[in-house]
DNA sequence: AAGGAGCCGTTGCGCC
DNA sequence: GGCGCAACGGCTCCTT
């Protein structure tokens, strides 16, 4: 960027967010859709919820006992 | 559902959630590498930032505002 | 705060919170007899609802586009 | 209300409304300083938070037993 | 490292 | 009494 910042350039990354932003949202909504569908078909949204939230958490604290182990196995050289 | 909960049925819901909700994370990935892209194009990422929020909080309330016209004609029986 | 947490200390930040909370949710109650009442002389609820809704909207938007004018003032040296 | 909405009367009850969440953020920003403070002294904020939780929740069971316990003693006629 | 802003999930509230 | 929505609070990330 020279002189200034360039309007064309400023509104093309608007519109690239903007187009990212409605993307998210309709993910958001296809999700929000699931959720309505197993809970159509007698399932509880709420635990559903839950376990996918535990589900994540575990995958989080498995990533980070390998992260810790790579580091100890580096720390080790055994790179 | 019938005869309680069904352990594939709900293992599939559980992976179409995951996977979407994986999409989502791509997604929010993308636009941070625009605002990261136009940082480095010398761009004030923080006043873009604020320009979208500025134009999704206006169309926002575009329809908000529509909503309410939509509700006093409902009001008056002009559905 | 030495030695570790003190136990009458944090006796007493809880009673200010639980205070305050209870002040909150009586405040609470008092807009929803503001409904109940204005509902009860003839008005639509969900109208005058969404009226104050779009005034806290707008407002805040004002306030938004408030803070990028400073925030371009800030960028361009004007502060 | 006769003879339709009067504009006077909406005003003054949104402005009552608007006045009462004024208040209420104004509680809601007092709660926040006591927790600002309690951090500035050295305490931790999410554990005193999830103190304040706990209390509430079992304050809330408590009435719930207590209300199970006078459901049962009008049920046996001790009212 | 601390503070603030934006995002997400949860809760509460009114409506049906 | 359940559903859906809007508001609130908590969490995470990013910046200073």
């Amino acid at each position: 960027m020279s002189n200034g910042p360039n309007k064309d350039e400023v509104l093309q990354y608007i519109n690239r967010i903007e187009r990212l932003e409605e993307d998210k949202k309709s993910v958001s909504d296809d999700i929000k859709d699931v959720y309505a569908e197993l809970k159509n078909n007698g399932y509880d949204a709420k635990i559903i919820r839950k376990l996918v939230s535990i589900r994540r958490k575990s995958k989080e604290e498995r990533k980070e006992e390998e992260a810790l182990l790579e580091l100890y196995m580096s720390a080790i050289g055994m790179e």
